[in-house]
DNA sequence: CAACTCTATTGCAAAATGCAAGTGACTGTA
DNA sequence: TACAGTCACTTGCATTTTGCAATAGAGTTG
């Protein structure tokens, strides 16, 4: 289930970020992340209902992309809670943007007041 | 090929955004729109080589978001040209996120002035 | 010890993507 | 008036990704 793009497509910095942030799911999964969601549970019980294999199969590429720490919060089971790097924090604004154009022209959606 | 989300997943304006936008395409389209681009060939000619199949898809989902509008520049044959509406235009500053974010995190990748 | 929680993984069907080739309506050249 | 070429797509088909349901493994709780 999980990939990567072998080569770039191009040298534009639009078409690098779109080629780790480009699905319907790694940017809510960010957003869960940026709203201080850290465990599997929390990811799945957001409201879009991501099926737990591409909850699992994001996490791990956001993960091999740096944007997310995985780390141990206890032993027996072994336990991780998920984290944004520096890198990952850094997606705000794009977030921002996109809840700005959002709320423009879905005039049924809600606020998010912490993004 | 052409296809739609019956349903909303979710009232998040995030959601609702990526449900348009979320794929490897539509923003890089939106982005040859923004640079000035406005034919067919135009588009196939960009760095990333997309397939005249998705082209063709994108377009036609984004005159159903109306995020652009098709206007014949001349009959005999037909021909028409894609222009940003006025939601579409609206992208820039997710576009301009995007750039920030990517120029940061991939050194390799050049600046785009115009966006 | 049986049921339950949490974090996944597996199998399989459905949908999206990528690639190459083809089509239809013209235009420009020999 | 053939004939190649351009433009804007469409079609067919193989590959890849996604979605859904079921299952699993490690431990906890009643």
């Amino acid at each position: 289930m999980n990939n990567k793009m072998p080569f770039k497509r191009s040298c534009c910095p639009i078409t690098n970020s779109l080629d780790i942030l480009g699905d319907k799911w790694t940017l809510l999964v960010i957003r869960d992340l940026v709203l201080g969601k850290k465990r599997y549970q929390e990811f799945m019980a957001s409201s879009e209902r991501i099926a737990s294999n591409i909850l699992a199969d994001r996490l791990k590429q956001l993960e091999a992309s740096r944007l997310v720490t995985r780390r141990a919060y206890q032993q027996k089971p072994a336990r991780y809670e998920y984290v944004l790097t520096e890198k990952g924090e850094g997606l705000k604004p794009v977030l921002r943007a996109l809840v700005v154009w959002g709320q423009k022209h879905f005039p049924s959606t809600k606020v998010i007041p912490t993004i």
